[in-house]
DNA sequence: TTCAGATGTTGATGCAGGTTATGGCGCCGG
DNA sequence: CCGGCGCCATAACCTGCATCAACATCTGAA
């Protein structure tokens, strides 16, 4: 890796821990020092596995990426999805063994910074031991999110909640505007996050369509009333924490 | 408050933070030594709400508490239960404004540690900062959990899950043992948790009755069968981080 | 260009869990 | 001593989503 393209392989780390706090010079030049080793990797290969001890932590540079958990009988459950600047296996500083799993949805590139690095940065510079506390710290609320989705709304209003809380996080790291965004996911996958069957799935999507709420094609949402969608799911993006705040 | 009584206060939080983690003798002393206001609370009050920016965090010293979100038509959903030592709203370091609520569910005694002391603290002591950081995110692997069970578990599964973790956290802090634990919260707060109404619960309850798996009388739960109940929701402890594993 | 496997779509049917209602019991305050 | 309230229990009925199945469409590899 030379150095120039490693600068351009974190800027991606620094882009993501931006939307959340704000970084001095000297922390983004710190971060854009750290060593990664990109690779590309092909859709539905597993970075991480349940049962792992991890030495290193995985940044995603592009494509999709999701946590996921398998279970007895083939369930399967999606935690979170992850996009460039993520690092969804953060938590492996301090929680030492993985209790699931992390793995491509897409293509995607994918950049290992050792643990080392990390905890020497974050020695140096205690505002990114922060930061980064603090970016757990969402995730953990975006997991509360989740639950309240899966115990109290239906599976309309779940979706509904699920594409505005994408749409943000994509458009808060440069990836959509205009309410457009890539979902290059399956409803399979989709399913898996929501708790529901692909099935029923491309019901609740047809149903969307049908109230003129969205259109979905080629892989790319486009959300036709915002102010629907929020409305119907009680959207309150507070818990997403993003200092560019939403329309 | 005398410093003896604040010492007895604090050794609360000692005991929660040797659950998941090592003190040394110095962060053992140092934590024995923040302030921190004890106060007799009803049940179901609230602590914190939904929206506060609290200049404090809570530590239950006895009795339970949950975090939890109201939504619109009456909905609740509760995330987690806490029992002495937690300290439920630790992310108000990093995350400023409340993205929910938190009260009691008994009659409660809690201290409020002010947030400069615990930053204070932390500073300090950078081991300690990790062992909250730590803290926060067994946290979120307890709230992965609770996604895998509402997603993919059917409601006896999840109600037995719910079982073990409670079970496990009670008796790492000295509040369980021989497979009897207390149980003071009623069969709306655990719908609420589960997503379930409180009415399934209770046919749930007396199907596992039935079967012998467990007891539940004068909110005591006794588990009559660890085995089967750990075997039928797939319990795999790893994510509590407990130091003392279990059984 | 073709073909095979993955993904999306639609329909029929069943069940887990929601909804509503009612009664019993223990507790507390008047 | 009574009345009200919170919690537990049970029953009847309803519905959202799962399940199973068939077929259509897309995608990528040969």
């Amino acid at each position: 890796m030379s150095p120039a393209s490693e600068i351009h392989v974190l800027s991606a780390l620094v882009r993501k821990l931006e939307s959340i706090a704000r970084l001095s010079d000297a922390e983004r030049r710190a971060i854009e020092s750290l060593p990664a080793k990109p690779r590309l990797l092909q859709p539905g290969q597993d970075i991480v596995r349940d049962g792992d001890r991890p030495s290193q932590c995985c940044l995603i540079l592009d494509g999709w990426a999701c946590r996921y958990k398998l279970l007895g009988a083939g369930k399967r459950q999606i935690f979170s999805f992850h996009i460039a600047g993520d690092v969804p296996d953060l938590q492996t500083l301090h929680l030492h063994v993985m209790d699931h799993s992390i793995c491509t949805l897409t293509e995607a590139t994918v950049a290992f910074i050792p643990h080392d690095s990390l905890r020497d940065l974050i020695t140096r510079f205690p505002g990114l031991a922060e930061i980064f506390w603090r970016d757990t710290l969402v995730d953990a609320a975006i997991f509360r999110a989740w639950i309240v989705c899966m115990g109290r709304r239906s599976a309309y209003e779940h979706i509904a909640h699920l594409f505005c809380e994408l749409y943000l996080k994509l458009r808060a790291v440069g990836l959509a505007d205009g309410y457009r965004c890539p979902l290059p996911i399956t409803q399979i996958d989709l399913g898996d996050a929501l708790g529901l069957t692909n099935v029923h799935v491309n019901r609740v999507l047809q149903e969307m369509r049908r109230q003129g709420l969205i259109t979905l094609r080629d892989h790319t949402l486009a959300i036709e009333s915002w102010d629907e969608l929020s409305r119907i799911s009680e959207f309150d993006p507070t818990y997403l924490r993003l200092e560019k705040q939403a329309a």
